[in-house]
DNA sequence: CGATTTAGCTACTCTGGAGTAACCCTACGC
DNA sequence: GCGTAGGGTTACTCCAGAGTAGCTAAATCG
């Protein structure tokens, strides 16, 4: 019997699942910092520690690699998101927590972040996929809205509650662009800002209070 | 020389300045449909009705010409807010008619705006004219909400200003994209439920009232 | 009515970077 | 101890598209 040790694990030759997920995010990187255009293949098989040919075996072309990237942040910005929310909360404790997760993950992830919004919603193929990320985010907040007039015994109009969804989201994917670029910022402090800005307009707006020019 | 065949369609020479804006126009249509990179210099020239060189010729390189753009459309955008506000009306009704000059724009030129937002803001050169122009609005919107504070004898806290200033322009670009997409819809509407959305809340937040977690 | 200036063209060059062909190396099964 | 499969490489091909050289011709001027 020899002694049998276990094979180092040597530097090279990893098993592919590994190598996929290095070279995922070592593509997130380089596309958040140089732009899907402008980053090219080379230097993202650089930034894995790999070379070129490697990252076409595996993923594809950059249009493969790309979409794989936004589906893997997408994932995690949802399920940052989900993690927190409860069923069983009232709704603007579920808001609340909603809040969280999705600033949580743009303070912990602001490479994925850059690659969803900045890149991703201005190139055409792809532009697509974070509409359909961006509607379901908003039909989740429009039914929180929902439930919380509901709730209330007030009356729910629907396209005021689209809008107001609307209005919500955008407000905190343009916080969450400030929070990307100030990397001292507290995530958590973010929300709650956001939370006391939208929750008060929007509850009395959809309880039938409204805003009226003075003027003309 | 017998059929001599110049045989050009085109039919005049027109002087530098008209040819110029010309371009300019086609120059955004072509960058809004295709997004900068997928733009050709040749389309460019087609849909200016011109051939390249005079491209080159007149507005530099590809950069150049797209920066040119980007400052055009820019600046009609805050024009087209700058020439509706007025001075001498009070905070709510100055940030009333803002919004209408604002979705106004949008909604008469969805080309620019796609642009300036969809386009420039992702695009590493550019980004930083788009941000200062964001920056501007920021500052102008929470100019409006201090002298609303102070006016109705609270007490203004800066951070809370400029966050809520962040959050009402994130929450007008957001809606603001959904009416480039969607032609059919009102931008007098849409100014009106934003600035209902959030100017309750806003008003309410600046007063010192807060939204509070029931649990932990 | 020549000279000059300005609008305009065709037909190139050249480069960055996506994608690939063809080969090498080592661990493991038998 | 050897065949093979899968991890890995170098060194290409190829093309779209930015940018240019160098020409023609219509206005304008003196």
């Amino acid at each position: 019997m020899l002694a049998s040790v276990p094979s180092r694990p040597t530097f090279k030759r990893l098993p592919r699942a590994v190598r996929e997920q290095q070279m995922l995010e070592a593509a997130v990187r380089v596309f958040a910092r140089r732009g899907f255009h402008a980053a090219s293949m080379d230097e993202i098989a650089d930034e894995a520690g790999i070379s070129k040919p490697m990252v076409y075996a595996y993923l594809g072309s950059k249009d493969d690699l790309f979409r794989a990237c936004v589906n893997q942040e997408g994932t995690r910005l949802l399920e940052s998101i989900v993690a927190v929310v409860r069923d069983d909360l009232p709704a603007d404790e579920q808001l609340w927590r909603g809040l969280q997760g999705f600033f949580g993950f743009v303070g912990a992830h602001r490479e994925g972040w850059a690659v969803l919004y900045r890149q991703a919603s201005a190139r055409e193929p792809f532009a697509a996929d974070i509409a359909a990320l961006r509607g379901r985010m908003v039909e989740v907040i429009a039914g929180m809205l929902r439930r919380a007039v509901l709730a209330s015994g007030a009356e729910a109009r629907e396209p005021d509650l689209t809008a107001s969804a609307y209005a919500l989201v955008g407000a905190a994917e343009s916080v969450a662009d400030w929070l990307a670029d100030h990397p001292e910022a507290d995530p958590d402090h973010s929300a709650a800002r956001l939370m006391n800005f939208t929750w008060l307009g929007a509850r009395q707006l959809l309880q039938g209070e409204l805003w009226q020019p003075s003027s003309a």
